[in-house]
DNA sequence: TTTCTTGCAAACGTTTTGCAAGGTA
DNA sequence: TACCTTGCAAAACGTTTGCAAGAAA
């Protein structure tokens, strides 16, 4: 595993790339989003709960990860400067997030923020419903 | 307060429209989404707060009210039978959640949608930033 | 050494559950 | 009557805080 890019960002803001974090990172990395339940289970006997939240905190206050909307819960990801911008396909059946690229959405959602006088810091879509796996599951039951 | 709609969503679903439940409803009726906490103030001594959360969750079954993100709380605001589909954009300074006509959006989620053989239940749409009443005291304070 | 981090215990705020009493049909 | 609905108390979660011990610079 590559800490290195993970290793400036901490150190560039006072802070050391410890064992705790390296595991929340590592837990992260080529994942869709967790919940912080998952993400505690699976750091269970290396990492304590609490720690994980403090350093979920961290690292999002320092950009490197992100929560996503998941019903009302959420979930939590690398942020696009470790992985790339993306939206989220929600799936109510399995509960899978499944990341997707919406060129057209951005272009969309920049001009309602220049209608409203709206300065926009950040957005997020959540398109919920069934994933093509899930539908598929379905069709063979019902067919 | 016309409350013949709810009371037919009701009925028609084996439940009685109860003093609590026009209260819950009237709270909401002509206001952007409040949160939990707002909706109980605003019926404490009329309504217990668990009432309060039982009755959300029913409305929200039976397609009175929604939940919207805000942030990684919610709100609750009465669902587009009640008012009319819309989107949301948050303010991260007044904590306002502004709703807004977005047409364009639509065509682009359904879109997404087919590319992706995922059949869409809902979506929603989130706009984080400060709105312009926010830019404009803040303006006044800088010049 | 000095400061940053961690783990544990305990507190907190939000939401849910159990149950007996009060309404409604 | 029979069923729904409410309020209260208490439990269950998810998350945060205080603090003393452990690691990093």
């Amino acid at each position: 595993m590559d800490y290195s890019r993970l290793a400036k960002v901490l150190s560039s803001n006072g802070c050391s790339l410890t064992r705790a974090r390296e595991q929340v990172f590592g837990a992260l990395v080529d994942k869709e989003g967790l919940t912080m339940n998952e993400l505690i289970d699976e750091l269970s006997g290396k990492v304590d709960r609490v720690s994980v939240y403090r350093n979920v905190t961290l690292f999002e206050k320092l950009g490197i990860l992100q929560r996503i909307s998941n019903g009302f819960k959420y979930k939590v990801e690398l942020s696009d400067n470790f992985s790339s911008h993306h939206h989220h396909l929600s799936c109510s059946q399995c509960g899978r997030v499944i990341n997707i690229k919406a060129d057209q959405l951005e272009g969309a959602i920049k001009q309602l923020g220049k209608d409203h006088g709206f300065v926009i810091s950040g957005h997020q879509v959540e398109i919920r419903g069934s994933c093509a796996q899930c539908v598929h599951e379905q069709d063979k039951e019902v067919g």
